[in-house]
DNA sequence: TAAAAGAGCAACAGAATGGTTGCGTATTCG
DNA sequence: CGAATACGCAACCATTCTGTTGCTCTTTTA
């Protein structure tokens, strides 16, 4: 019944890709990847960047499912979510897997 | 020492997400998944875009490190090189293994 | 209650992306 | 040889991305 994103957007492979192809992007999500979810000054502070310019690196992981944010009093905390990372290793599974398949039809006919 | 990149550019996780983080790379790279080296054309031919727009990202493919070119003759030949999907599974999986890392902490400490 | 802390929103500028078109060059084929 | 094929290079355009600054709003705290 369509129910409509509840909270991961059920994004596709090339999205979470592409909210991991970036440095600062991925150095907060190895961040929040320890379980404990911090606030947006909090993960600034780990940054030469401006808060604003996190927030917007968050904005786009929490976009490709791979943080929450959960609002607690006057700060919003980020949480690492761990599905979107499964998807994207299954993907590169997928690919891998028929490379290796490739390869073992070849051998198989170069050794007959 | 320095041998200034023979081949694979040896480059971070964030260039490669970068160059998967795209749907047309996405599937050019699944296209050649199957270990067939194809021309440009070739490539080209399952795609609504041009040439060029296909040359491109075939570009950042290679600059990735994720297909290398061969000249054959008047073609040149795109093949898929398996290694950085390995170093990005690789990545992954560390990122998953903290999450992991710190639940089981959480369980342990949970349930006393 | 007044100040400080944390964050959201909007506007803006510069750089990078994604795509096209046009043209030149090398290679193959009739 | 001449035409067709496959490609490379460069210019160009529109859009998106990345980052900043400025202002406002809410919540905490002294």
């Amino acid at each position: 019944m369509s129910s409509a994103r509840l909270h991961a957007p059920a994004t596709g492979p090339a999205e979470v890709f592409a909210a991991l192809g970036d440095p600062t992007r991925l150095s907060l999500l190895a961040n929040l990847s320890d379980g404990e979810a911090r606030s947006i000054t909090k993960l600034s502070a780990d940054t030469h960047l401006t808060r604003q310019a996190v927030t917007k690196h968050l904005h786009v992981l929490q976009q490709a499912g791979l943080v929450s944010r959960a609002r607690i009093g006057r700060e919003s905390r980020f949480a690492y979510e761990p599905a979107p990372v499964g998807t994207a290793k299954a993907y590169l599974d997928m690919v891998s897997a028929q490379w290796d398949d490739a390869l073992s039809r070849l051998r198989r006919h170069v050794e007959r």
